[in-house]
DNA sequence: ACACCTTGGTTCGAATTTGAACAACCGGAG
DNA sequence: CTCCGGTTGTTCAAATTCGAACCAAGGTGT
């Protein structure tokens, strides 16, 4: 570990810019869902994530992996909102291994209750806050940043 | 709720963006720091912002505002460097309620051997990744964002 | 001195997350 | 066909997180 390259100023400053931010608008959001929908950010995650697929379902697996969580993880999540009926289990037909989880009419109405107060919550936090010309660099940067992890773990 | 301004186009690729690399690199920098240096980040982050203040301890309400976190959860992970020896415990004397966390001379030490490590996992997740422009203006739009979300709690 | 409201930290219980271990299954090479 | 490595989803125990309740101690105004 002979004389690592340390970050200078501008680099300091966008990693802890990057971390204080990531946790801050992660922590804000999770207050508003809970509050105003009673929802957890990744139970939510996982209704628009099903949302907008057609069809509405989706493998777990492939689920696990948009959300970037555990199988694990995702198993628990979905038992939770099986229990509420905001989604159903559904096996595949082609793989008996495989599973759909799939959002329910009820699921599609508790996200499109949640979905404006949501959106609110997200342009106030980091939306409304930048200019376009911030957000289209930022959308650029972080696809990239997005892309290269994604690349980097398969 | 009547007829909310959705997203655009520019701007629900700078949320999901956002969103997408904000787990991405905190699962990828999580795993790296508990496989070589047995910390989690949030261990990390507590040396880090203790061994940047003169002095080398902080109260606790001040450090659990520095790491955006609960301050149940900052007396839990206080509680586990201290079993650990990385950090100690240390009243305040103008404030019988106070305790400062300070970091130790081991903590220093493991710091020391975690940083190297860690910087290049942050290189190599974002900093490598993106030009000195974009970094800048990373640096520039979260460090706004941050600003209003710390101004709008208090 | 006395209420009273705020602060600082911890404790508690409930919810969530993770990785490892597991069982069942798929699919291609030989 | 059969074997075997890789997949799929779940279960499990352990670690972490949060918010609410709590206790004790400041600080203020009267």
């Amino acid at each position: 570990m002979d004389d690592p390259r340390w970050l200078d100023e501008t680099e300091m400053a966008a990693w802890r810019g990057f971390v204080e931010a990531t946790n801050l608008v992660a922590r804000r959001l999770e207050r508003q869902l809970k509050e105003d929908a009673g929802l957890s950010h990744t139970q939510y995650e996982i209704l628009v994530q099903l949302s907008a697929v057609p069809g509405g379902s989706l493998r777990m697996t492939d689920l696990a992996d948009r959300l970037v969580t555990s199988k694990s993880g995702l198993t628990y999540q979905v038992t939770q909102l099986e229990k509420a009926g905001l989604v159903a289990r559904r096996s595949c037909p082609s793989d008996v291994r495989g599973v759909f989880a799939e959002i329910t009419d009820q699921g599609w109405a508790v996200l499109r209750a949640a979905a404006p107060g949501h959106v609110a919550a997200v342009r106030e936090a980091l939306i409304d806050v930048l200019t376009p010309a911030q957000l289209a660099a930022l959308a650029d940067s972080l696809g990239t940043v997005s892309d290269r992890l994604r690349a980097a773990d398969s």
